[in-house]
DNA sequence: GACATTAACGGACTCCAGTCCGCTTGGTCA
DNA sequence: TGACCAAGCGGACTGGAGTCCGTTAATGTC
């Protein structure tokens, strides 16, 4: 059935698993990895299949799915170091990402920072949002992103932060940000102003 | 691949198909509804598979794919006539649904109707939105709730109003509801108030 | 260094969504 | 009323995701 956040990696708040992982165990994690990434970008994803990866990786297929989970727990892993990446920036970079800039610019930093993450990685988000029904709201990450922007919004005084903050999300979710871009032909720059422009909405009418 | 559309049964703008349909396939497709809706009733969607359903209607699968294109658009189907009610109240009920109340007003009430609606055929409505990528955005009902918000929003004067009706629908998704309600456990009224309270926001501030 | 423990391995297997294509039949037109 | 033909039919077939379980070999212990 899939509840990843196993093979999701590390999100930042969450750290290392809790007994190391046995030498043969981390060799074939990375063989995977490695070969995933190379037929994902050769082939695309879609056309890339977990018997493919499995027999690139020299790796059997049980063992790809005792890693990783499933076919968007293996995309996850995939993304989760550029994900830690932009999680760093926001606890510790320069703002208005990271802390000091006053929580609208904030907010709007990281949902333009978000949505252009979302757009460069679009097939493996893509895939790895939605290989399950509410995947993409289980992925260790998303705790990460919600939080942060229901902290900002809560900084902002508003009512319903959390559930802001998710309405948020859910309009950045791949699906959504794939049906603007590819379906309707959108340009990413006019969407990441628009977005940024309803980041500050949020960020601050209604009661 | 699926891009239904077809299977959906009519979403009130779109009206009857081109041609009239065959009399064997006519009731072949009241066969299939009748079995689908007793079999998911009866057993869970989930558990339903569609051998399943062709056999409980006396059709081969083949005709269960072209009628309705796919497991969702099956979903669609059942659920269209529920959805047309609600387009049609929309359209030409009693404000502040329908048409009448200030843009504010019709707004809201939109929100929590339409949340209601997700909440009450859930089951129905997330097989729907996610038996493929992008379905959600593809079924011909998403075009009207969209338009619809989206014409409530430019009365408002308020800046990107299909933007901001594509993200309010997304936080109306089947999945974001389903986490709601199911994973976190969350109380629908409570949802109700506070989505009607974001779609206030969404409909004033800013720019 | 032998042994026990137990995590990890891997490929055959199951299950099901969705496709294909040769056959049938309702509707139509002469 | 016959006969033509596109629309419709249906079930065998394919492809791929995910599971199962007997086997293998790292790791820790004495």
């Amino acid at each position: 059935m899939s509840t990843h956040a196993a093979g999701d990696g590390p999100s930042l708040p969450i750290g290392p698993p809790p007994v190391r992982e046995r030498a043969d165990a981390a060799r074939n994690r990375r063989r995977a990895l490695a070969a995933a990434e190379a037929l994902f970008a050769e082939r695309g994803v879609h056309s890339v299949t977990m018997d493919d990866v499995a027999a690139a990786a020299g790796v059997g297929k049980g063992t790809l799915y005792r890693r990783f989970t499933d076919k968007g727990g293996l995309a996850s892993a995939l993304l989760s170091e550029r994900a830690i990446a932009l999680q760093g920036e926001i606890l510790g970079g320069p703002p208005p990402l990271g802390p000091g800039a006053p929580p609208e610019l904030r907010l709007r930093a990281f949902t333009t920072a978000y949505l252009r993450f979302q757009a460069t990685h679009l097939d493996l988000v893509l895939l790895s949002e939605t290989s399950t029904p509410g995947a993409r709201l289980r992925k260790g990450s998303y705790a990460f992103w919600a939080q942060h922007a229901e902290m900002l919004l809560r900084a902002r005084g508003v009512r319903d932060p959390l559930e802001r903050a998710e309405v948020l999300l859910a309009g950045l979710s791949a699906e959504q940000v794939s049906s603007w871009l590819r379906d309707q032909g959108r340009d990413l720059e006019a969407l990441v102003e628009a977005m940024g422009r309803l980041a500050d909405a949020l960020g601050s009418a209604g009661t």
